[in-house]
RNA sequence: GGUCCGGUAGCUCAGCUGGAUAGAGCAACAGCCUUCUAAGCUGUGGGUCGCGGGUUCGAAUCCCGCCCGGAUCACCA
């Protein structure tokens, strides 16, 4: 229970002695008090200020005093300001909570709170939530706009695992249609047999190089027809290659051996280099879907709603989904040919991962700019009759851009994922040759590990930390920060405080801290250690990595000014030593425990 | 045009379930290492919170209108 909880009731007691009023929940408005004015927390009395129809300042006090006088001791001073009660807590209780805290294994997390009731009866089953991420083309290697989606389905993964959920990770990889068809064709005209062995190429990159090579070669014959005369729209149809790779499609369909066979090829070679870049992002999964796979399975679901007159055939074949009533427009199902479309594939894969677990909430990590589409296709998986789509989530997340504007595939203008990891490995091993004494004595495969992890760690903080839903902007000329409010800060604190620890001779325990009285700077960290299982709430309300970024980066910064003041080690007093120590620890702790919520490792040393 | 999202310091971003004088970092400038890691700490300067109305004790925050930027409204994915 926190301070707010206990103290809320006791508010409304008061205000109920004192004005004869039944005060809601709502109006009791607490906050932090600000640096300015003694105190620890703040009431906000201006609520009451009718009923009791005083001056602010008047009631404040009246409240303020009849908490101090309630026995329990837990409101030590208080002071009026206006409308403002500040509050002044008993040291007593805050070391209570540290301990506490200290106590509490998994300090932060909610165990089972999501209990699954059927008929009104708890079963007490654990919630499951599949988190699908990462949904990659096999055509070409990840840049950063996929990082930001990797990192950010990975983390969020991790923040609803911590508030209770059974979470699946799930991807779904787009293996088929036109995109791979270009890349096929370009390698098999331009290719001499180019593999990933011959070359040295990771097999997504090379893959990558034939799709922008096939790109080339097309317009160039698009240019070409142009010259001889033919209006652009007509000659990107009768380009001989873009026809050559749209038969290449009708004789995959078909399941043409010969085509089947290249194409698995070629795509074992990019899954491959996937899974190296997925390795050194951190990023998993424990369920991959290939469209392959899944988009007979939507055909056979629109055909079984066609069949139970959810949806229409028009007299070309074509079918279509009414949503007039839900107030969009008509959306098309299955092409006149038969053919499946985007959102016929998604629903065959909703139904495959349904089949395959017992699902109560999806979530899309997916750009912004297919809103639209999760807005459908949540109507049509309610219509089919599956139970998560009416409130599956669309984690809906703004691009990433550059300072000249959004990246392009073909056009090249892409800041390439593996590239942007090497280069962040290899800056944080340049400034840490700078640190010849802290890192003394340590192997170079240590050192090379300690590169990797702050390197990483100020990647994945630097995207992490903005507002997912917005917009962001890269740009490669500014190298990512390595000071201030970035992920090596915050790593940074971390391992100074295991390096105190490793330090300390003896873990003394804290005894009779009745008579402790607490420096500002413990009793702040103190506070900001008994936030994070509301951070973490809110964080899983809100899909938000970012709340845990700010959260940890406050952490870090109130241990930095603590640690700038009070002595750990060299504090002569064994009990305020112990008590130093305990909110090191703890602090450490929960550093450590966030930043895995964002997937961001913490060194030993650094 | 309809719908959705954004506009806060020179730059990158917090704050947005209404609360006291709008915060960080970077960049600039000035200090702090014989003492637990200076990737740190302390300080200075920097703002019509896009604009205009409204709601109220109080608005960056809520409501309405407008301006600017982006996304989307495909037999593309």
């Amino acid at each position: 229970m926190n301070l707010e909880q206990i103290l809320t009731p006791q508010v409304i007691a008061a205000v109920k002695e004192l004005y004869g009023v039944d005060a809601t929940d709502q109006q009791i408005q607490w906050q932090k008090t600000r640096a300015e004015f003694e105190g620890d927390i703040t009431l906000v009395v201006f609520p009451f200020v009718k009923l009791a129809r005083k001056a602010p300042q008047a009631v404040a006090q009246e409240i303020g005093d009849k908490l101090m006088a309630d026995g329990t001791g837990l409101v030590a001073k208080c002071n009026a300001v206006q409308g403002f009660l500040n509050l002044c807590i008993d040291q007593s209780y805050y070391i209570n909570q540290l301990k506490a805290i200290a106590a509490d294994e998994h300090y932060g997390h909610f165990p089972y709170p999501n209990a699954k009731c059927k008929n009104g009866k708890c079963k007490n089953d654990q919630m499951l939530m599949m988190v699908e991420y990462s949904s990659p083309n096999t055509n070409k290697p990840l840049h950063l706009g996929h990082v930001r989606n990797n990192l950010l389905g990975y983390s969020i993964a991790k923040i609803q695992e911590a508030n209770g959920w059974k979470v699946v990770k799930t991807n779904i990889v787009n293996d088929r249609g036109i995109h791979i068809c270009k890349s096929m064709l370009a390698w098999l005209k331009f290719g001499n047999g180019e593999t990933p062995e011959s070359s040295g190429k990771k097999g997504d990159h090379l893959i990558g190089d034939y799709y922008v090579r096939f790109d080339k070669e097309y317009k160039a014959q698009i240019a070409g027809l142009m010259a001889e005369g033919m209006d652009e729209e007509t000659a990107k149809k009768e380009a001989p290659l873009i026809k050559e790779a749209q038969e290449m499609l009708r004789r995959w369909e078909a399941n043409d051996p010969e085509v089947r066979s290249l194409w698995a090829k070629m795509n074992e070679w990019v899954y491959a280099g996937f899974d190296e870049t997925y390795k050194q992002m951190g990023v998993s999964f424990d369920k991959i879907y290939y469209e392959s796979n899944t988009y007979l399975e939507g055909k056979a679901e629109v055909e079984k709603g066609l069949a139970a007159g959810q949806f229409y055939r028009r007299e070309d074949g074509s079918v279509w989904a009414d949503l007039s009533k839900d107030g969009l427009d008509e959306k098309l199902l299955l092409r006149a040919d038969g053919t499946s479309v985007y959102m016929t594939q998604d629903i065959g894969t909703a139904k495959l991962r349904f089949q395959d677990y017992p699902i109560d909430k999806m979530v899309y990590v997916v750009g912004n700019e297919q809103e639209y589409h999760f807005k459908v296709l949540s109507i049509l998986l309610d219509r089919l009759g599956f139970p998560f789509g009416k409130e599956l989530v669309h984690f809906s997340y703004g691009m990433v851009e550059l300072p000249n504007g959004k990246m392009k595939s073909r056009e090249g203008t892409v800041v390439d994922a593996d590239d942007l990891m090497a280069k962040m490995i290899e800056d944080a091993k340049e400034i840490s040759k700078d640190k010849v004494n802290t890192l003394q004595g340590i192997t170079e495969e240590e050192t090379n590990e300690i590169a990797r992890k702050v390197g990483l760690g100020a990647l994945k903080y630097f995207i992490l930390k903005v507002d997912p839903r917005k917009n962001m902007l890269f740009n490669p000329e500014e190298s990512i920060d390595f000071n201030g409010n970035t992920g090596p800060f915050i790593q940074y604190t971390y391992a100074r405080i295991r390096s105190v620890l490793r330090k300390a001779v003896s873990a003394s325990t804290l005894s009779g801290e009745a008579g402790l009285s607490l420096d500002p700077k413990e009793l702040a960290l103190i506070r900001r250690l008994m936030d994070y299982p509301s951070v973490v709430r809110q964080a899983g309300e809100e899909f938000s990595p970012a709340v845990v970024c700010n959260y940890a980066y406050a952490l870090a910064c109130d241990f930095n000014s603590f640690y700038h003041d009070c002595s750990i080690l060299n504090e002569p007093d064994e009990n305020k030593r112990a008590l130093r120590l305990l909110i090191s620890q703890t602090t450490a702790r929960t550093i450590a425990d966030a930043m895995s919520l964002l997937g961001i490792e913490v060194p030993e040393r650094m």
